[in-house]
DNA sequence: CCTTGACCTTCCAGCGACTGGAAGCCCTAT
DNA sequence: ATAGGGCTTCCAGTCGCTGGAAGGTCAAGG
């Protein structure tokens, strides 16, 4: 399997499998002519890697996911850990975005937005 | 001024003060032997660009916004609407990290977290 | 047989906004 | 004279791709 029926089955554009195999994520076979040559496998660890992105674990995180879901005997404790300290960063992602969006939905909310220079906004940043 | 005096009464670090001048935000003064001189408008400027990025505008808002701040005709119209695009986009990112938080929560809540393989985290993931 | 076009390959650069570190100059105090 | 602290520049790395250039490969059509 080249590497655009690859991408299609797993939904990772080709340029990203490229990348996961330089940093040793997945490892295709390749054929006579150089081409990467995919195997079932492959596309299911792409899908995988797919799906823990789409989560918003990092590549590293990704990585250990990756061998425990191919180590049995596995505890998932550790998966869970993995899992709770990528929530409680995502929980702090959304507190700063949350810390910021207040003051600026304020801001927003009192600026007259016409043609005068008169800004509540620009006061509040040189303030 | 010396850079680490403009940087406690601005409360920009050294390094990322000499950042916004290679980038052509702020443009102090060069003392004789080569260190940077601070004006009291430059500590502005950067206790400006302070507040700015701590409400996440990018580096070209800030750039835009600064340069509006300077001119006395502006029309709050255009402040407002750099504001508004950066709370959608700000909106955005909430939205994305919600859509990831979610089903990971319920994940980290159905998995056991004991030293058996099975765990539903693992098994969505390669769904 | 030749060309066209769609694949595939590698390598390099850039994104955003810094941040760390190395090598070396400058100034003051002892 | 030296020790220290602060200043300078420049280079590399962060994170996870993504775009593009230059060139090899392959199947179909004239």
């Amino acid at each position: 399997m080249n590497i655009s029926n690859a991408a299609g089955r797993s939904g990772v554009p080709p340029k990203t499998i490229r990348y996961y195999e330089e940093i040793g994520l997945v490892r295709p076979l390749r054929q006579a002519n150089g081409y990467r040559a995919f195997r079932d496998t492959d596309v299911h660890k792409l899908a995988f890697l797919g799906h823990a992105r789409a989560l918003g674990f990092g590549i590293e995180d990704c990585r250990a996911l990756l061998a425990l879901w191919e180590n049995e005997t596995r505890a998932s404790a550790e998966v869970k850990r993995i899992a709770t300290e990528h929530l409680a960063t995502i929980d702090a992602k959304i507190a700063d975005l949350r810390a910021m969006r207040g003051p600026l939905a304020e801001l927003v909310e009192a600026c007259a937005g016409d043609d005068r220079p008169e800004c509540p906004i620009i006061r509040s940043l040189e303030a």
